[in-house]
DNA sequence: GTGATTCGTTGCACGGTGTGCAATATTTCC
DNA sequence: GGAAATATTGCACACCGTGCAACGAATCAC
């Protein structure tokens, strides 16, 4: 992941630290004094850079929270893309995004998660973030399925599928301490879980309290 | 629905009245000159209150926009709240949502909802508000389905409706003029069409492009 | 290398936001 | 009618978000 070819210049590459300095440094706060209770001079002084600066990388502060979030989902729109055409669509959803729980940093998301329950502005921000996830989801299952698949079915799947995603993940960061060694694990099962309930049109009446398929 | 015999005091009603009038004037000054294009003050006056009651009724000018929206989703799960016990629950889900495609002032959900399309922190407010009624369902659905529901299985079931039910009313607000005089059958016909993908597990491979039953 | 150019950073200014607080006005209760 | 309860308002203040112009670092042409 480090090799890339790619002839970054020193410009871009000083823009990229920037940006990863200030979501760095709104991360820390968020963590040590709560979302919401920081102000953006405190994140802008943190991460080395003016007031100005910030804004010129971020709306708002918490739009500086949801990088990793994005980061998530771009992910594993990512690992969609690299899935063979000829793959079923389910098992092809499933692996990208049981597979993208094995990215770095997953704990951070459970944090954020869970932050987000206390914090309405963090809350919309996030939400925004799986939103605009979902056009690109829509647009990248456009291209694989063709004029044959009608917007209304795509977008009530994909809304469908990122929902139980979400849920697993509501789920997983309420019921999982931040740092259990077999973190992404438990998520995985939760994801394959909720992935399958919707695959079956949630037929089960009286689904069991066991989520996961072992201990 | 206005013989509610409720002794509402002069107070109580006041307040009602008042927010009542802070929502209609957001929501005109949002159509005549476009959403994110006006300020408080602008609202507070045509509403006739101050600033500062407005802040006391609402957090932000977005926030005032969405009394529709929850207004929607409260009727929902009002009327999903009569239903028979022992109905199956798809039919259940289909009919408070369907039935509430009758209420009125529908066409303005349209325009809400195409007016976030073009601003970020409304659509923000929406995506809240979607968020606030996922909650409440989920608690309604625990008390119809006692303990033999999971949390994942009810998150991801409501997330699931109510994604179903954002893209229908989505294609829906994109595809049909504001001033259509079947508006409601219009929008009737996607959310039966979209929960009724999500009850066969989107398994139709290629949906055929016409939605609606009939022309 | 050196100068010109491009482009990111910064400080400044300014209008708007959101809230605590105390004073005022209105409703309710007895 | 008067006291208690509660809603409205003005004010002050910290913070937000952005246009603008000046400045400084990276890039390009020679």
């Amino acid at each position: 992941m480090t090799e890339n070819a790619e002839p970054v210049g020193r410009r871009e590459q000083n823009k990229i630290d920037t940006r990863r300095a200030i979501a760095d440094a709104a991360f820390d706060l968020a963590l040590s004094v709560g979302p919401g209770s920081f102000t953006v001079d405190q994140i802008a002084e943190r991460a080395g850079v003016s007031r100005r600066t910030f804004f010129n990388y971020f709306h708002s502060a918490e739009d500086a929270l949801t990088v990793r979030t994005d980061g998530f989902l771009d992910l594993a729109l990512e690992v969609f893309g690299r899935m063979p055409q000829d793959e079923p669509l389910f098992d092809s959803i499933v692996r990208a995004f049981t597979e993208t729980t094995r990215m770095e940093g997953l704990s951070q998301h459970g944090a954020l998660f869970r932050m987000a329950s206390t914090n309405p502005d963090l809350l919309r921000a996030q939400l925004h973030a799986w939103e605009r996830a979902e056009a690109r989801i829509v647009e990248g299952l456009r291209l694989r399925l063709g004029s044959a698949a009608s917007d209304l079915y795509l977008t009530a799947l994909v809304g469908s599928v990122l929902s139980c995603t979400k849920a697993a993940m509501r789920d997983w960061a309420a019921n999982t301490p931040g740092s259990a060694a077999d973190s992404g694990r438990q998520l995985e099962g939760r994801i394959l879980s909720a992935l399958t309930m919707l695959r079956d049109g949630f037929s089960d009446a009286a689904p069991g309290a066991v989520l996961l398929h072992d201990a």
